[in-house]
DNA sequence: CTAGGATCCTGTCAGC
DNA sequence: TGCTGACAGGATCCTA
C-alpha cells in the first residue's frame, strides 16, 4: 500500500534513528514474513538504507542486506528504549502507529542497541528478505523495476505506453515494470492531474497526453514527498498526534462525492483495473483531448 | 509477447 | 446480534 513517496519518507525517518545501530535479536513471528536465514543478520550493525521503488534494502556490515517490502499493509514502526525520545512509524496508517507492541498484526521485531524496530503486516503479503549486499541489484524483483518518472524522458514514456496499447492506461502506469514508484493513490492523482480518464486504452492516449501525465506523476508525488509527512508516514511524538495526511493532499482519492477542485463536478469512485478508482467525470473524458 | 483475472491473507464495513 | 460478500494505497502467477 504505501506508494514510492510513503516508501522514501520511511527511507529517510529510519536513517534518523537506525543508522550503526547494531541488530541484538530477531524475532520472526510469521514464518511467511521472513525468508533467508536470520542469523547472519544478528550482531551486525545497519550501515546504509537504500530505496528501489516501493522497496527499501537495509545494508548491513558484513556484507549482508535485506529488502523489505510492504505491499499493501506493511508498517515499519521504531520505538527508542528511552520512552520519552521520539518513535517513528510509516506505511500503512492503522492505530498500530500508536499501540502498545508488540500486537496482532507484529510479524518481525528487530531488538537494535537503542530501540526496537517492528514489522507489521495486517495481510502478509509484505516481506523480509536476506540478501547479499553485492546480489541486491541482481534481486529479480529489483532487476525487473523500470525507471521511476523523474530519470525517464518523455519520449521513453510515451514509447512504453504504445507497447501496451490495448490495456487501459491505469494498469499501464501501475506496473513497476514500466514506470516505477505509483499505486493506486498517486495513479489516480496523477490521471486527474493530467485529465486523462484511466478507461482509456494506453493506445489512445496522445503523445501531449503522456507528457501531461509523466510530469503529473512527478508532481503528485514530489508534493507527497516534500510535505515531509507524506500521506501516511508520521512522526509520533510521545504525545501521539494523528494527521489525516492522505486529506490534505489527495484530489480525487477518496473524494467520491465531493466537489471537484477544478470544476466542482461530482468526484466519482469507479472500478478500472480491478482497483478502486476515482475520477472528475468532467475533467477526465473517454476520450483524447 | 500481451492482457485479464485469480490469488496470497486478515480485517472491516455495509447490508440483510 | 450474526452472517455474508465486497473491498483493501501490491505484485505475481496462471490462462488464453
Amino acid at each position: 500500500m504505501p506508494e514510492l513517496p510513503e516508501v522514501e519518507t520511511i527511507r529517510r525517518g529510519l536513517c534518523g534513528f537506525c543508522l550503526q545501530q547494531k541488530i541484538k535479536r530477531i524475532e520472526v513471528r510469521s514464518d511467511k514474513s521472513f525468508i533467508g536465514p536470520k542469523e547472519i543478520l544478528i550482531g551486525q550493525r545497519i550501515d546504509d538504507i537504500r530505496r528501489f521503488g516501493k522497496a527499501l534494502v537495509f545494508d548491513l556490515t558484513g556484507n549482508v542486506s535485506m529488502m523489505i517490502h510492504l505491499r499493501m499493509t506493511g508498517q515499519l514502526i521504531y520505538r527508542p528504549n528511552n520512552k520519552k525520545s521520539d518513535s517513528f512509524a510509516g506505511g500503512h496508517p492503522t492505530d498500530s502507529f500508536f499501540a502498545e507492541l508488540p500486537d496482532k498484526q507484529t510479524r518481525v521485531i528487530f531488538e537494535l542497541e537503542k530501540g526496537t524496530l517492528f514489522f507489521n503486516d495486517q495481510r502478509k503479503f509484505g516481506f523480509v528478505k536476506v540478501i547479499p549486499t553485492e546480489e541486491v541489484e541482481e534481486d529479480s524483483f529489483i532487476k525487473s523495476l523500470a525507471p521511476e518518472p523523474w530519470d525517464m524522458d518523455s519520449e521513453d514514456f510515451y514509447e512504453r505506453l504504445m507497447r501496451h496499447k490495448n490495456s487501459c492506461i491505469k494498469a499501464v502506469i501501475l506496473d513497476q515494470k514500466i514506470i516505477c514508484g505509483l499505486g493506486n493513490i498517486y495513479a489516480d492523482e496523477a490521471l486527474f492531474d493530467a485529465k486523462i480518464h484511466p478507461a482509456r486504452l494506453a493506445g489512445t492516449v496522445t503523445k501531449k497526453e503522456a507528457d501531461r501525465l509523466l510530469d503529473g506523476a512527478k508532481k503528485v508525488m514530489e508534493a507527497s514527498i516534500n510535505s515531509g509527512g507524506s500521506t501516511m508516514a508520521t512522526y509520533v511524538k510521545a504525545d501521539g498526534t494523528k494527521g489525516d495526511y492522505l486529506r490534505l493532499f489527495a484530489k480525487v482519492f477518496r473524494r467520491e462525492g465531493e466537489p471537484c477542485e477544478r470544476c466542482g463536478t461530482e468526484i466519482e469512485k469507479i472500478r478500472v483495473a480491478g482497483r478502486g478508482t476515482h475520477i472528475c467525470p468532467a475533467c477526465q473524458k473517454r476520450s483524447a483531448k
